[in-house]
DNA sequence: GAGCACTGC
């Protein structure tokens, strides 16, 4: 270990309070603990829940709205559903429970139907996007929030549902967001036009219950025991100016401390940074004493190849500890067994979305209290454990409750859109749970108006026939646009593969140690027309050669993502189909391609200016070309781009040459005083 | 001349 001066961080901690997830109050149901299980029947009747089953349906039958509050490994996910179908509660049609992630709700369907001893896809179902395992005998449907979203705009009044469970309602997500609304709308309405009641449970792990029960109507809140273990608690005695610092200190501590079978779960802000302590760990793990045990540190975050990020479920060998250095991935989406200790650093790297500027900043920030409690559980799901803070008890005190729902730190074009679609009159008013800014609804008014999408009447925003087709595309309303409107430039098929590339992760893989090949096997690839036009190039070769994996290794061509934009592109492609559209290729005649998309994206456009530097014309910001745009070395005089990103300046990324006269016939009243120096 | 957490339709 470096030498260091002040006395490591780990000695410095102090214990705070035990962590039990839930509070007991008074009138929860209790339940008891049991031993291993043996078979699926025994499993079900040893979930913590169990003990609460006949007194949960009694109260379940009568109420319309409940809130159920249930830590992980309570069983109230697989089990709720199960006993409300069971006990013939919501039989007339079909019981749905949503989920955030499609994971979740394909493994969630595999385990009931296992538990049910059916076959998936028929009694119990589950629907995400690209996957429909269900039929029409399916009571029990598992889902995601954005699948049942959208099966809403077809059926706002959800009358194929009995039964609503909105699960993990704590994330917060836009989806579940908007879903609230739905929900709670559709019941009014069912029970007003006398149909078939709807019943809406909302489960959530812990914190922000007064507000979930509030909103539905005052429903009374039920609490679930789960099978959590304590947790003890440590903050450090003093702020720690360097978290990453305290980081490894504490994993050293610990290491020399504790039993090597007790893994180390650390959480961090994002890659660069897991990937510098990671290497320092190694270092220092060779130059410890012998008496000291083995260690094996392993990286975890989204854009890990998946090989790798699977390292992380080996065991580790005898006498060696596992030592995980993760983002927030292990917060909710990757769940680890064997971690002994949690170190968590109070920090994480986030959106965040001024809507004044439209620009969306990533930066490293404090988590919330809600999140701290997340990360600690981590440490308790098969025994006891610990969670070591690097920050002070008070600096706890003073993090926010919880995270600010996403539905108020993002744009929101896509949500009005799609709550005009179901047929929502006041899209202003409309009920949220927690409302976004003004600002940021009028914002999005705004761009939907620029899009064509919606007209006034008397005060009333709806939807015009281009803006419904919009709707139609699982979409940002701008790709929505500009798949539209491609028909008029002949180059449909060219475009869908565009918007397909753009909505998913990167296909370019970059690994920063073989820069000089990555840049050597792209030049052939590259186009001076910009990066969509580089993108669709590779695109071309990738199915030149049928996906083979072994061309993509040599490209540089990340073939798992790449797989994906083929998933999405026949998506969208079918959409185009049932809307009628006109499919042409424009092949070689690219200026169709890059004069089309001038005219979907043009709210996103920028100038040089004479002194060098661009402007982007929407908001008179100063903006610059990313240097891993292939147009970064260039000086094209007017280009639209995807996005701006706010690092060390105000970056264009994913750029595309067009002309100025492009973006004035696209929208000549907008841009009547924006454009001012010479046509390109 | 930069470097980007995580989901989802």
């Amino acid at each position: 270990m470096p030498h260091d001066p002040d006395p490591p961080p780990a000695k410095k901690f102090k214990p705070g309070s035990p962590f039990f997830p839930t509070n007991k109050k008074p009138g929860m149901l209790l339940p008891k603990k049991g031993n291993a299980p043996s078979t699926v029947d025994v499993q079900r009747k040893q979930l913590p829940i169990y003990q609460a089953k006949s007194q949960l349906i009694d109260q379940l039958r009568q109420l319309h709205n409940a809130v159920l509050i249930g830590e992980t490994g309570s069983g109230k996910t697989t089990q709720i559903p199960q006993y409300l179908y069971e006990a013939g509660i919501g039989r007339q049609g079909i019981i749905a429970v949503t989920q955030p992630r499609r994971v979740a709700a394909i493994s969630l369907a595999g385990r009931v139907a296992e538990e049910k001893r059916t076959q998936l896809g028929k009694l119990v179902g589950y629907t995400v996007r690209f996957e429909d395992v269900t039929s029409p005998e399916t009571k029990l449907k598992f889902m995601t929030d954005g699948m049942l979203l959208r099966e809403a705009i077809g059926d706002p009044l959800l009358l194929r549902y009995t039964v609503v469970i909105l699960d993990e309602a704590h994330e917060r997500t836009v989806h579940t967001d908007v879903l609230f609304g739905v929900v709670k709308c559709a019941q009014r309405k069912r029970k007003e036009q006398n149909k078939i009641p709807l019943k809406v449970i909302v489960m959530s792990a812990t914190m922000d219950v007064d507000l979930f029960s509030q909103y539905f109507n005052k429903s009374p809140v039920l609490y679930l025991e789960g099978r959590q273990h304590p947790i003890q608690i440590y903050y450090t005695k003093q702020p720690q100016s360097d978290y990453l610092h305290a980081a490894l200190v504490s994993i050293f501590q610990i290491h020399q401390e504790a039993p090597p079978s007790h893994d180390i779960l650390v959480f961090m802000t994002g890659q660069e940074e897991i990937e510098a302590l990671a290497r320092t760990c190694r270092d220092i793990a060779k130059h410890l004493p012998e008496t000291c045990g083995l260690m094996i540190v392993i990286p975890l975050y989204a854009s890990l190849p998946p090989a790798q990020q699977l390292r992380v479920f080996q065991p580790a060998p005898k006498g060696c500890r596992k030592v995980i250095l993760s983002t927030n991935i292990a917060e909710t989406s990757i769940t680890i067994s064997g971690i002994k200790y949690v170190i968590d650093t109070g920090m994480v790297k986030a959106k965040r979305y001024n809507p004044d500027s439209g620009l969306e900043v990533l930066a490293v920030q404090r988590v919330s209290k809600a999140q701290a409690w997340q990360r600690a559980g981590r440490a308790g799901r098969e025994a006891s454990g610990s969670c070591y803070r690097l920050y002070t008890e008070n600096e706890f005190d003073n993090l926010a409750n919880m995270t600010v729902p996403e539905i108020q730190r993002c744009n929101l074009a896509g949500v009005m859109l799609q709550l005009l679609a179901l047929g929502v009159p006041d899209v202003l008013n409309f009920d949220f749970m927690s409302k976004p800014s003004p600002e940021s609804m009028r914002m999005a008014g705004e761009q939907l108006d620029l899009l064509g999408a919606v007209e006034r009447k008397d005060d009333q925003v709806s939807l015009t026939p281009l803006g419904k087709k919009m709707a139609c595309f699982p979409l940002e309303p701008r790709f929505a646009k500009t798949i539209l409107i491609s028909p008029d430039f002949s180059c449909t098929e060219e475009v869908l593969t565009i918007i397909s590339l753009l909505s998913v992760d990167s296909v370019l893989y970059n690994p920063p140690a073989r820069r000089d090949e990555v840049l050597a096997v792209r030049r052939k690839f590259i186009s001076s027309e910009g990066d969509h036009v580089t993108l669709l190039n590779i695109y071309r070769a990738f199915k030149k050669v049928s996906g083979n994996r072994e061309w993509c290794r040599e490209n540089f061509v990340n073939s798992r993502n790449m797989g994906l934009v083929a998933e999405v592109r026949a998506q969208l492609r079918d959409i185009c189909i049932k809307l009628g559209l006109k499919l042409e290729s424009s092949l070689s005649e690219l200026a169709n391609v890059r004069r089309c998309l001038a005219h979907g994206m043009f709210a996103n456009a920028a100038e040089l200016q004479p002194d060098g530097t661009y402007v982007a014309l929407d908001t008179h910001q100063t903006v610059a070309i990313h240097p891993s745009s292939v147009l970064f070395q260039a000086k094209p005089a007017y280009v639209v781009f995807n996005e701006l990103l706010h690092t060390s300046r105000c970056y264009m990324r994913d750029l595309c040459l067009v002309d100025a006269d492009w973006l004035q016939e696209a929208a000549p009243e907008y841009f009547r005083r924006k454009i001012h120096t010479a046509k390109s």
